[in-house]
DNA sequence: CACCCCTGCTAAAACCATTTAGCACATGCA
DNA sequence: TGCATGTGCTAAATGGTTTTAGCAGGGGTG
């Protein structure tokens, strides 16, 4: 038969003290005058009937859960970002907290149901995190607790963690010009609407702008920049076609690994070797990166710190926006590079 | 002013009955008999002042938080099984339950932890997920809510849910038959150790037994069979380069998409065509499958049913195991096929 | 009329931890 | 001695819901 939980009443009981001093100690409260020898008692019968506390009953009385509430549009489950919820979720752990995953297709009326799911289970703080990058819809429910945007922002939720896309795109410059690489650049997947943070987001418009500013620094210019709307790795082999067709590029400035894997193929076709021939820096770090042969270096997305550094501002006393560094991720297609 | 939160005892008092009432009423308890008029009223009461039951309260009552604890070695993070957790997450959604999620690296001692965590809240029920099928650890606690093995199997909880690796196994060998592909077809990935099921899991070894037996029942022999003990593409890669040095196959079975990947470069390099000179058909339908040119076929692992299964068993009253269908995705990698 | 049953509802207990108010005793100081 | 202060602890209230036991009043039966 399963024995009743052990409730706090028989710890108390064992200890010999009321359930009062019992719960003082146990929470460690500073500022108590209970004796010592009180708390080791108390500490001893806990231990020796495994005592854990009710978190439902605790929730009722103090309001805080230990428990954070994780709404994403698709991150949770899309490999794209999965990284963003691998990290949040060893940050709570590491906080002592559990955390609730919801996710909600961007569709309003599951973000509303999701906010009071959430809000419903006393959750000490909220994180809402998008796949890409952007302004987020947040739900307008009066939310009371602690909130922070994870890889989006919100005019409502001040609090935010963003990659540090400015630096990144400055890195993938440098990572061009110490590989001795100055002419014959080619920008893969520019797009002006995108450059104007109208579209996908501003994140990556600031991605840009480090790519600008560090071409000019570097005295650069592109041999050419080849735009497309999508970024998918069908757009890259044709774009790099169309390229092949009329010139000879040096190297290849990728926005994302999925279009630089497309013009992995394209060069392949054409018999050009990597990274002898053509060398490419690319964005995001996707898995794919580390596939390719040889592999990919790439500008990569620090999702599992963002993910971390959500719950640490979540849980800070007064915490202010963050940006994560961009990791380096140097392979084989830059001259010069190991492996 | 953040008002006070609305109870179940202000929806009463508007309503002019007892909390007992309206909290039958709103429970929705069958054999009550309190009056429609009364039904009407609470009902009104609690819309007009949108009440939100206080889930922390009632599960201190009746010790159910519908929530679920979904605990996993690596799969809501890793790219590899990520729509375990979102078939999860879609079914948890569906049947108004909350999903806490829980990563444990396979470590003990976090599984421990994990498990407590998800105990102290009251959790309605368990699934463990595996990342890659197998026995799985589960800590020796007490456990007396609903368990669910997801994608893994534990002697002591019975009820899992597997993907039909014997008919999965089948239908590649039927997809070669299919496209006219008899003799000349390549194992890639053969390994005796797997197949007896001793290391990766049990469900390879019914794998294996499908493709075996569906070969058989076709009167074909494999033209060779090349093992290999990890599935990662470059030894796809090395694996083919080797066999192509000896002799031209007519086609490649490969035992998962990574394998695969491995598999065109070595093809391309080699000046074959896909699918005119091999065709191609695998396993597991992970992303880069659909990435390739042409796209490969292959027989996906069917993790978003098999999350959601998993929910619908464990809220089951006397569920049973599951074995899920694996879905053929039809790309060009095979003879005869569109795209 | 006395008794029972039915209908429609309510009072109060229970779930378990936290927290406030305050008790009993000892000590210090005048 | 009288009073303030400090020490170590406890009783009881509190949070919001569910659920059990049972009350009041009306109608039917003998």
């Amino acid at each position: 038969m399963a024995k009743k939980r052990v409730t706090l009443a028989d710890v108390a009981r064992l200890a010999g003290l009321s359930t009062a001093a019992a719960s003082m100690i146990l929470t460690g409260r500073p500022d108590t005058r209970l004796s010592a020898d009180a708390h080791a008692k108390v500490h001893a019968a806990a231990a020796s009937l495994g005592y854990r506390p009710n978190v439902a009953a605790r929730a009722l009385r103090t309001d805080k859960s230990r428990s954070i509430a994780f709404i994403s549009d698709y991150v949770a489950t899309t490999r794209f970002a999965s990284g963003l919820i691998r990290g949040a979720l060893a940050g709570a752990e590491a906080a002592k907290h559990v955390m609730l995953v919801l996710e909600t297709g961007g569709e309003p009326a599951r973000e509303i149901q999701a906010v009071e799911a959430a809000l419903d289970r006393q959750v000490d703080g909220l994180i809402f995190a998008a796949m890409r990058a952007r302004e987020v819809f947040v739900p307008d429910i009066a939310i009371t607790i602690p909130t922070v945007m994870l890889n989006g922002t919100s005019a409502r939720f001040p609090v935010s963690v963003l990659p540090d896309e400015y630096r990144g795109g400055r890195m993938a410059v440098e990572l061009l010009v110490r590989a001795g690489i100055g002419e014959g650049i080619v920008l893969l997947g520019h797009n002006a609407n995108e450059e104007a943070g109208l579209f996908r987001s501003e994140a990556i418009s600031r991605r840009f702008a480090g790519i600008r500013d560090a071409m000019a620094e570097a005295g650069l210019d592109f041999a050419a920049e080849l735009s497309s709307w999508d970024w998918e790795p069908g757009y890259g082999y044709d774009l790099t076609r169309q390229l092949l067709a009329r010139q000879k590029p040096r190297a290849l400035l990728c926005l994302n690994d999925r279009l630089a894997f497309g013009a992995y193929q394209a060069l392949a076709e054409a018999g050009l070797r990597i990274p002898q021939d053509v060398g490419l820096v690319s964005f995001d770090n996707d898995e794919i990166a580390s596939y390719l042969r040889p592999g990919l270096t790439t500008i990569g997305l620090p999702h599992e710190a963002m993910g971390r550094k959500a719950i640490e501002l979540l849980l800070a006393p007064s915490p202010r926006p963050a940006l994560v560094d961009m990791p380096v991720l140097i392979r084989g297609s830059l001259p010069g590079a190991a492996r």
